[in-house]
DNA sequence: GTGGTCTAGACCACG
DNA sequence: GTGGTCTAGACCACC
């Protein structure tokens, strides 16, 4: 499971590795009943407190993403990749609705905010670097 | 000038003052060395304490986007234009990213992204309820 | 008495007047019994509130730098060139301590702290832009 | 980290703070990613209110010459020697100037004042007191 | 009247 | 444990 995190962001890292979970089930890359890293492994490997990573996983176990076998750690629920997939859409509006409420505050029509949609797409594409293929 | 804030919203409160007034410069409503209400007066206004206001004011003058007279109250400084309208577009760009690249990360293909784009355009166009007028 | 003062400064405007003020007295340019201008006429030349104005007079007043005769006036008293003379000394001496403590602070030697004050010395001489002579 | 305070100054107290953590940086007393006291322990050894610490802080952090890492406390930024040197010096030079001005506005020559420098000089030296040595 | 500084103390989020 | 936000209220300097 890949997944990187920024302690300087302002998100809270505990909430950056949420998200990576859910990003990677809904974009397919985590399937129901894999299993994902033991809480100590991660935090090792992100270099970050125990205690967060642990909160990360309390609260996809909350939100039914992820379960806990006895003994065996932590694993993607079945129910995971429609809860993500929601979650993913739900987000990508949230953002999309945000930015357009901006512009328009700004003043902006829709096709000039159509124009720095697009310029945005492209710059985006154009510097899209493929992530690192699967790794633990 | 007309502000609202919201004192449940996880933004603070001081970053929403902030913000509406680089919203109001930004959108013209606010003019080069037009005063703004006074700390108390504010603090009156939104029912929060003085110093939370005084506090927003505080950064809008480190961003030079105000200055204040002595004993006569704080006003918009000649720049404050300029530096909003950056932060107005800055905003919307990263607002833009973001989406564009949670649209990707799951997988979408830049139609699809364009599409949903002009769904949410229409829908927050559609619910526009034109802000009340001009106040103090 | 040519006086300028600066409202942006972080020198309150009456401490500016005063040291003006003072200023001119041990510069010669004001002498014993010579009247200073009235407090309202001040008050429009410096487009400044007329008790910014009044303060700075009545502190000048106070330090028997000035003297009011009814009627007629505020006039520099005979004391005044004593006492500014011996104003301007301090306070050039503390500047000059001020700044001597901060460079040993940082660590210069005294050699580097001489060679920094001939550096400023020169450059303040080049720049030395004439004050326009007397006016009022 | 050694500061003392005087709440008895002008100088506001949450200023001398920032001023001394530049000093000490300047000096090289305070190091890159070095850690210093958390706001709370700091208001205890000053005997102030940990909000005055925590502007302070703020202030500091603004001008990047400080960084936090989320529950780990607050570190001197890797920028922060160039800034505290550039603000040393600046400083430096404004003090001197202002010394040199005062001087010339009351009509001392050049030589007089270096003379005037030297005096002081060597009365600051003279009267030198090391400062404590290194705590915490 | 204006803003600036400071205290005291509460509550919360994060690690 | 860390810092962040907010409130309430005091006192002061300046205009």
């Amino acid at each position: 499971m890949y997944i990187r995190v920024n302690p300087t962001d302002s998100l809270p890292i505990y909430i950056q590795i949420i998200n990576q979970v859910k990003g990677l089930v809904a974009a397919g890359k985590l399937l129901a009943d894999e299993p994902i890293p033991s809480v100590r492994q991660l935090a090792v490997d992100l270099a970050v407190n125990p205690n967060t990573v642990a909160r990360a996983y309390l609260e996809l176990e909350h939100e039914g993403i992820t379960y806990k076998r006895r003994g065996q750690g932590t694993f993607i629920s079945t129910a995971a990749v429609v809860l993500c997939k929601d979650h993913t859409i739900t987000t990508l509006n949230d953002l999309l609705e945000e930015a357009i409420r901006e512009g328009m505050r700004f003043g902006l029509t829709e096709d000039q905010l159509r124009r720095a949609f697009d310029e945005v797409c492209n710059r985006v594409t154009a510097t899209m670097d493929g992530e690192p293929s699967q790794s633990t």
